[in-house]
DNA sequence: CTACCGATTATCT
DNA sequence: GATAATCGGTAGT
């Protein structure tokens, strides 16, 4: 059985472009012992793009620090910082070739596989709120600092993306939780038409955001 | 149901 | 010394 990961290319791209058509594709996490591999995996329902010297509200946008490194130079690979004194993000660097910077933020999935661990790790039963949240989806995968700069491209990695066939809706919003360049609908959210109606996904944080329609 | 607010600490300047 | 791409609890409608 060959599995198809998001490749580089997939990556090399406008940052806009890679967070809108992530929604969908799957996001895996292993867990490697001597004996046996735990998976664990969802459905990118939820993400942000954050850019360079275009957007104020990166942390790539005042340069190259030690934290950042990985928004830039080569994309597909993890960038995961420590927030609020608690929680962990975790994005995938991709941007055009000429644009030295960007990341994409995941900050939903929807749970597919090993939900009993990501109950564990969360120590909360509630499904719905398990991973609807870019800190709440770390835990729930047990993503932390070890995982910043890990080849995302790479099935041999412990995090990698899948691809999937993605036929519904990608709804768009602006980014939650900035000061600076509030006003870009730079936040993508999965929804599907059901008799005509849009409804967004479940397991999508603060679905009450105005959208904007793609397409 | 929605809105606000305090916790908590690595990292940046 | 100040900040922060959040969360969860509590108060209010």
């Amino acid at each position: 059985m060959t599995i198809n990961l998001l490749n580089r290319k997939f990556f090399e791209r406008e940052t806009i472009v890679v967070a809108k058509e992530m929604i969908g594709k799957k996001l895996v996490r292993l867990f490697r012992t001597d004996s046996t591999i735990i998976k664990l995996a969802g459905i990118i329902v939820e993400t942000e793009a954050y850019g360079y010297l275009d957007d104020k509200a990166s942390h790539a946008f005042k340069g190259m620090n030690s934290r950042n490194r990985y928004m830039f130079g080569d994309v597909g690979y993890s960038y995961v910082y420590f927030t609020y004194g608690n929680h962990y993000c975790f994005n995938v660097s991709a941007h055009t070739k000429t644009k030295d910077a960007g990341a994409v933020l995941i900050r939903a999935i929807e749970p597919i596989l090993g939900i009993n661990m990501m109950i564990k790790n969360r120590k909360k039963i509630d499904i719905l709120n398990l991973t609807s949240g870019p800190g709440k989806m770390t835990k729930a995968l047990a993503i932390d600092k070890k995982d910043n700069g890990i080849d995302i491209t790479d099935s041999n990695s412990t995090i990698y993306l899948e691809d999937t066939i993605v036929s519904n809706v990608v709804l768009s919003t602006k980014r939650i939780g900035i000061e600076m360049d509030k006003d870009k609908y730079w936040r993508f959210i999965y929804a599907e038409k059901d008799r005509g109606k849009i409804v967004i996904n479940r397991y999508v944080s603060r679905k009450k955001e105005n959208t904007k329609f793609l397409e």
